[in-house]
DNA sequence: TTGTCATATTCATAGAATTGAATATATGCG
DNA sequence: CGCATATATTCAATTCTATGAATATGACAA
């Protein structure tokens, strides 16, 4: 049996496409085990809103990400975290020495986000913890993507 | 310490992106863990011969395959078998069904090469096997990617 | 040397992906 | 409602990538 283009070899492609251009590396590594909201993203990677929108939507339909609604915010996650020892991987296949790696991939939990706006948040709210965004809202939010 | 998009994530991205081809996939499966000439690719895959050599063109100068020229003919083989592995993880995450996958993996062996001409060659030696190409030549044959 | 076979390279182009800019939607608040 | 904030979408332009066609190189044999 020869090797065809099966629509195996096209899922995996697609996967690793997805996953190969620099922001969505970025983006996935910034959101790494956890979870992460938009303007979180834009202030831990600097980049544009937009931009990074348009990111979190091919990997939406690309089915890497799931996306859960919280208030105005929206959080997005790994569908599988498995990806992350994939990029593990790929880095260590490509020559990057283990301490650089694993920076790369745990020196960036998320405890809280700290974009201009949920610092503002936590900072004016050092006594009542429920005010932050990520768990204030009775609503454990539906599964978006 | 903020992400940047360091060399770090360059080069995974790199990596990412070059193994993800549709066509380059069906060659590095093809070859494997083991070593497999041009025309061997060609006849396995159904695909030309120009075409066949770009792709390994773009895959040598990204430091995947290796190549060696014994003779006439030229053999490439994974720089890094875990490479494979990244493969079979990738088509796991993508939700591809443990049988598929690992067919995709396993089940292409390369006793000696199937193309017309080894066939020939072995169909006219069931006899003296040292007329085989892949082991004929005293000549180890260079490194040359 | 001439020819043949295995493989590599170059070049042009169609198609896809990336990105920036502008704008739209949706939620919550007053 | 009307406004602000968080995020999404659309559109156009540029820039990559994939592919086909043609041709070149390099090894071997006669």
């Amino acid at each position: 049996m020869n090797i065809k283009s099966s629509s195996e070899i096209k899922k995996i492609s697609q996967l690793l496409r997805t996953i190969s251009s620099t922001p969505r590396l970025r983006i996935l590594l910034a959101i790494g085990k956890g979870e992460a909201c938009v303007c979180h993203l834009e202030a831990k990677l600097g980049l544009r809103q937009a931009y990074i929108s348009q990111h979190l939507m091919d990997l939406r339909k690309g089915k890497i990400l799931t996306s859960r609604r919280e208030g105005r915010f929206i959080y997005y996650r790994l569908r599988d975290a498995r990806l992350l020892e994939l990029i593990q991987q790929a880095g260590t296949i490509s020559g990057i020495p283990e301490p650089e790696l694993s920076d790369l991939l745990h020196n960036h939990p998320l405890p809280q986000c700290c974009c201009p706006n949920c610092l503002e948040t936590i900072q004016s709210s050092t006594i009542s913890l429920d005010s932050l965004p990520i768990l204030k809202g009775s609503n454990p939010g539906e599964q978006l993507g």
